[in-house]
DNA sequence: CAGGATATGTAATTCGCGTTACGTTTCAGT
DNA sequence: ACTGAAACGTAACGCGAATTACATATCCTG
């Protein structure tokens, strides 16, 4: 009776061809990572995602083991899900200038979101309680979206719009220039969101600086 | 007996003019931020506190109310000192290379040693308990390093080194540049820590991009 | 439709730890 | 020394929460 909407609360059905188990475990899985987000993994509270899931405490414990496990595993089904999250739209074949502010301001807007600081500030918390998983988070985030800005970085350079020797030690440059300060910011200050225009402001700066001095490496 | 070492553990005298309970204050604020740093606000525990400040449980509370005022006041004492610590000697009228590559490797090597991510660490991860804390974190600290830098950059234009219309933006610019991938990734990674040549390098690449495309703003 | 496995709900069971109580000791000023 | 206040040490109190136990309900399979 208090499990009245146990699927409703498992958004899109991940798998149509899910088992009771494999239900439960999305189910799981899904206020897992609330609660988690929203409370820090010492505070999160076990009833507390059981509530939300529907479903037992039994359950829980059978299918994970215990707290510890199930952060384990929802960080591991959310890994592809957020890294893609971070996969920047790369502006295909766009003039270099206007390449470089499109993919800046989706980087941005995407790392500043709530979801993204709550994800981070989870990851740094625990950095040292789960090493494992802070390094596969810190490595696999961040290469998929340097690699996909080499790419266009190479594309455009082929067209004879800018000059780079190499594309990915490039690409970490132009990150680094847009991401550090709001990013810093968001991280602490809970309340601060920058806009749209702060945004783009930052943005616009990073790309100026970027090609006038990459040339310089 | 079990407090044989109290005033040991209390560092150098923080006023030689100290009451007793200056010095156990000051002993207690000692082995707070230990503890609060190894362990976490929600893991850090009350009794290992004493146990290294020595004193007693009773007189920690009579001095500080609980844990949250004991963090806070913890906190409080430190922002004075790791604000100065922050200060990077800026290199008065160093030539602008020689300068920049200075000021960044001191503040990199500051920015990843040990105790400095774990604070940044704390302040992350109590970000939403302690939202003024935070804050006058993420702003004094910061506010103070960019105004030397910022400061040392008007003296390099003004011997016509360089041209540079707002030396504020950017001082800003350049701890973006230095600061992002290795802050990111020492944050996440409790077990690597940059060498000297990693630093060394990461800076020069700064440099050469600070001062090829700060011109551009 | 039977039967065994799995899920459920609820209620213990522990356990760690922040906090408080209290009797004793130490110390500074007269 | 005398004395009142502050500090000490220790042991309890209380609570929140992870984990486990167990009796019941539900569901696939043969």
């Amino acid at each position: 009776m208090s499990q009245h909407d146990s699927t409703e609360t498992a958004s899109p059905a991940p798998e149509p061809e899910a088992g009771r188990a494999e239900l439960r475990r999305a189910a799981f899985l899904e206020a897992a990572r609330d609660v988690f987000l929203e409370f820090g993994y010492e505070q999160a509270n076990m009833a507390e995602i059981v509530r939300r899931a529907g479903g037992s405490l039994s359950t829980l414990y059978a299918q994970f083991g215990g707290k510890k496990g199930l952060f384990e595993a929802m960080i591991d089904s959310r890994v592809g899900e957020l890294t893609e999250q971070m996969q920047v739209e790369l502006a295909a074949h766009a003039p270099l200038r206007e390449g470089l502010q499109r993919i800046g301001e989706a980087f941005l807007t995407k790392q500043t979101q709530p979801e993204s600081l709550e994800v981070m500030r989870l990851m740094v918390a625990q950095a040292k309680k789960f090493p494992e998983i802070a390094e596969t988070w810190a490595k696999r985030a961040p290469e998929a979206v340097r690699k996909a800005l080499a790419t266009y970085l190479e594309d455009r350079a082929k067209a004879g719009e800018i000059r780079i020797e190499n594309y990915d030690l490039a690409a970490s440059v132009y990150f680094d220039l847009v991401r550090s300060r709001l990013q810093f910011r968001s991280l602490l200050l809970p309340n601060y969101r920058p806009t749209e225009a702060e945004i783009r402001e930052v943005v616009e700066r990073a790309v100026k600086v970027f090609i006038g001095g990459i040339e310089a490496l």
